[in-house]
DNA sequence: TTATAAAACGTACAAATGACGTTTGTTTTA
DNA sequence: TAAAACAAACGTCATTTGTACGTTTTATAA
């Protein structure tokens, strides 16, 4: 970690989806913007953005996206794509969009890079960050400065096809999971209802979902039996099927 | 059009895809790279890279990328499609791969945004380019400069998934075709063989294949049964299913 | 002991797929 | 002019996969 790039028109920004398993639901950790007019104190944007930061001069992009979550959550090792990169001459043009850095004021073009990561919500310690970090429902955002919104829904979109395509929903799983579990991180995601039965058995027949001998404890009815996801097996049985799916 | 961000370090590369009905193969489209030491003359390089280009001032990426396929090819309103930035320290730092803008050395950090576009081969003229650009089949690709197969390679795979999923195989294709013509694309993009029984079967009954009232003709055996795709009713019919494919 | 509710299993049918064989129709050649 | 050649087009069948439900099991709580 040097310095940063001067002048640098290159930041990566952090779309950090979390799943909270008590409450089965997809949130997005954002950070609070609360900026006041240096002359009359009035509030001139009070709203939420994405983390990201500016890239060190001898990082590479992957690391920095690293870092910035990081800095956010403490965590590291999580799943994390590279999905788009946002560069549009006014993006960060706006009158209230007029972003501060180290006291400078940075309103020229910047190309940001944006990642998404996929964490559990319950894996995060809030209070031990200097940023006003929130969770927010995936489908509840609040109002969102520069252009964030737009590219939280592209990388949500991004999420939901990935996650159909890939066992990236394993991520957001404890190592021991129950059936059901799986089943209701697909229907937050991609918020549909999906029959149980016919979920249930195409999930049992994966040889790649093994179950253990182990079951739940500590619930109210019958404890469901659990299972781990290998992505061994996952990655050895696993040959790229050529459907035409148009 | 205005002028280029001084000392920018950001542009966009652009990964041409062409397919020749003729050979039946796809085909990429690179730019010569020739060049010798000031002192010496020796060869430096003497190898094949993408045409890529900065950013003007006032472009946004998606502009900055049609225009320089337009230089390249002449062509607009190709499919076009951004997957991937690659921003490595050291992507530009080979002993080698000193690139040469307007006769200045230009050796550090550049963020480019990578971009892939369809084109028909046929539609390229490559007399009226200045560059020497030439078709590559994307099997026997020759030496290239700066971290460029990367980016080949990383278009190719996206452009495999992309295929399988979206029926962007019709930019590929005139405007009818026979169901063997959409055969041979698919063979040739994922370089897999399928059955025509079975694949002839699976697009006649799709409700967006639509069959004309017309035949081939100048063909030596029986004439083929000429179809248009309808982007249309392909939409209209179109609804996301969300099937898990893990 | 029984009621409860989730977990787990089962059935029936439709649709899609994969692996083939057969027929059709046009052009070429014998 | 008939036959050969050959790609186009159609057909068959077993298997798998998907969809829509109903039923049984089992641990806990009343």
């Amino acid at each position: 970690m040097t310095e940063l790039i001067k002048n640098s028109n290159i930041s990566v920004d952090c779309v950090v989806f979390g799943y909270d398993t008590n409450t089965k639901s997809l949130n997005l950790l954002l950070i609070k913007r609360y900026l006041e007019s240096e002359t009359d104190h009035k509030v001139l944007v009070d709203d939420y953005v994405l983390t990201g930061y500016h890239i060190y001069e001898h990082e590479k992009l992957d690391d920095a996206a690293t870092r910035v979550l990081k800095e956010l959550t403490g965590l590291t090792n999580q799943y994390k794509k590279q999905f788009k990169a946002f560069g549009d001459p006014d993006r960060l043009r706006n009158e209230k969009d007029i972003l501060w850095i180290d006291n400078e004021k940075f309103n020229f073009r910047t190309v940001t890079i944006a990642y998404y990561f996929l964490v559990k919500t319950e894996d995060v310690d809030l209070t031990h960050n200097k940023n006003q970090a929130e969770w927010f429902s995936i489908h509840q955002l609040p109002e969102l400065g520069f252009d964030h919104k737009k590219i939280i829904l592209e990388a949500y979109e991004d999420l939901k096809t990935k996650c159909l395509a890939e066992p990236i929903i394993f991520e957001l799983l404890p190592n021991k999971f129950t059936i059901n579990d799986v089943q209701d991180v697909y229907e937050s995601i991609l918020d549909i209802e999906i029959d149980n039965r016919n979920f249930r058995r195409k999930l049992i027949n994966k040889k790649y979902i093994i179950p253990l001998d182990e079951k739940q404890i500590g619930v109210s009815k019958k404890p469901a039996q659990l299972y781990m996801f290998s992505k061994d097996v996952y990655d050895k049985m696993y040959e790229k099927n050529y459907l035409i799916n148009i």
